[in-house]
DNA sequence: TTAAAATTAGTAATCATTACTAATAAGATA
DNA sequence: TATCTTATTAGTAATGATTACTAATTTTAA
């Protein structure tokens, strides 16, 4: 009795998709919409939206919520963590060694099930360190 | 020509300090406000978010977000480590030993500057894992 | 007691995100 | 190729949390 839903082609998905690709800087879902109104000037916001909706149940896309209001998109859905800078707000990747085992050091006093984490860190960017 | 700003008392503010203090429940504005209305009838939400905001600045309180829209306050400013929980989405504290070395792993392969780190944990607290 | 300034209640505005709807486009089938 | 069903779209309206505004009220120092 499950419906599985139907996924049809559009060019509009398809442009999000192109762009989100390779890209490191976790843009917002506006960011994303402004820059691809230059090739489709009609693409509406819903649409960028909806369709970064349907790429994060389809796991193409993971959401990053991180304090400043906004949703980023990151196209990288493998876990990782992230760098916000104080300076100009930016949202960036960290390569690091897992650091899965917090993970058992938090459960260690804790009634409950800890199935995972969420880590951000945040100081002052290269570029900015620069200024 | 540095403007400070005197503040003065009011019973509002007051009952909001009183709320929070030996929570660990982390509530809402909203949910604050509902509650203080029950001693306060004519408070209003805009005062919450304002007193929230202003002892947020004094140090008194921290702001929490935690991805699922809604700002939550604590009056344990001291760091400390959330977990959430996936069934009933509340916000609880965890307490663990601490882990400020993984800022170092993090800088490691960095090259801007971190001053430290964000984490929360996910998972099922005790109270829904009797469920 | 008075007066200046902070605070309030109430309401309006903002801003990101989601929902709605009629028109369009994809793509399967005849 | 023509047709038909349904997903998708553009455009717009609605939502919900938070912030801003303003005239009236409180606080508090002189």
């Amino acid at each position: 009795m499950t419906s599985e839903k139907i996924i049809k082609y559009s060019r509009q998905r398809e442009a999000i998709v192109n762009f989100l690709k390779d890209r490191k800087d976790h843009p917002t879902a506006d960011f994303i919409y402004r820059n691809i109104r230059e090739e489709y000037p009609n693409i509406s916001l819903g649409t960028v939206y909806r369709n970064l909706g349907l790429l994060e149940e389809l796991g193409m896309v993971m959401k990053i919520s991180c304090n400043d209001g906004n949703d980023h998109y990151d196209p990288n859905v493998f876990p990782h963590y992230h760098f916000i800078c104080r300076e100009c707000g930016g949202v960036s990747d960290i390569e690091m060694d897992n650091i899965d085992f917090i993970n058992t050091l938090a459960e260690k006093n804790f009634g409950g099930k800890i199935y995972g984490h969420n880590a951000y860190f945040y100081g002052v960017c290269e570029d900015c360190c620069k200024n």
